[in-house]
DNA sequence: GTCGTTGCAAAGCGTTTGCAACTAT
DNA sequence: ATAGTTGCAAACGCTTTGCAACGAC
């Protein structure tokens, strides 16, 4: 798995892909980033950074970096939101009324998964899909 | 809990709301479907009772009916779906091979909510998002 | 020079909104 | 008659696409 912005260099050349300098930053700018980050937001960071690059470009190399494994996304209420795939094993709580963003420790995201295995041998990705509900705060 | 049309008439009616051909329609719609439903597939049978009946009407009503507290909404693969909050109870299991739906029990519900809850006394509402994965079938 | 990649502009999709006409009450 | 409701058309935000120009190799 590819988890610095040089071995996806290596990955995309390994394919006969172009390391471009728009490439190079939104590659850059998702390995900084720890936890999720939506597609708006890399694009408003990457023009930060390069003033002009396109949304298009945002959305294809985002597309591209998934195919290639690197990255994997999820629906979060916000809606979509990529991640590395070596910390895909985050299954985000989100608190409805708050908005207060959790997460389940790989053990308990384990037991919750092996769980619903039972139910007819379904395979849950439990990274797919944000669990909503209340935070313990807005609970009381 | 309203449940049948007719209920939901009277609901309308005891906020001073008033009960159109649309209206019923569409509430007749939902009262009659079992499981979920999207707002496209709502307006479409509803236009072969009711000709011309417009789409925003269709998402003004079911947002309406959501606020009533007669209908929920959750978030699947392919977007936002309706369904009575009667029926809520339903935890979607969704095949992300072969687009599969099935459902987790009341009872399989509840131990998955009590194991989640022990996560910092988080109180997940396991229908609003469905839960991704592979079916036993495409995991073989 | 090739062919992958980009920006642009347009279109797509599902959804929302302002508004004037309509209608259930 | 009053106020809730509708259809229409336009706009919305997010995402995708065709295409010609560009640039990494």
């Amino acid at each position: 798995m590819a988890t610095t912005t040089d071995a996806v260099l290596e990955l995309l050349q390994g394919q006969g892909l172009r390391m471009t300098p728009q490439r190079r930053a939104i590659v850059a700018e998702i390995m900084a980033t720890d936890g999720h980050i939506t597609p708006s937001s890399v694009a408003r960071r990457v023009q930060e950074r390069i003033p002009g690059v396109n949304a298009s470009t945002i959305y294809r190399t985002l597309d591209l970096l998934e195919e290639l494994g690197v990255l994997s996304h999820a629906h979060l209420e916000a809606g979509a939101e990529y991640h590395r795939s070596a910390e895909s094993d985050h299954v985000h709580l989100t608190c409805s009324r708050c908005g207060a963003d959790d997460s389940l420790s790989l053990a308990e995201a384990a037991t919750l998964k092996r769980l619903i295995a039972e139910h007819r041998g379904f395979q849950p990705d439990l990274t797919h899909f944000a669990i909503s509900g209340l935070c313990a705060r807005c609970v009381a």
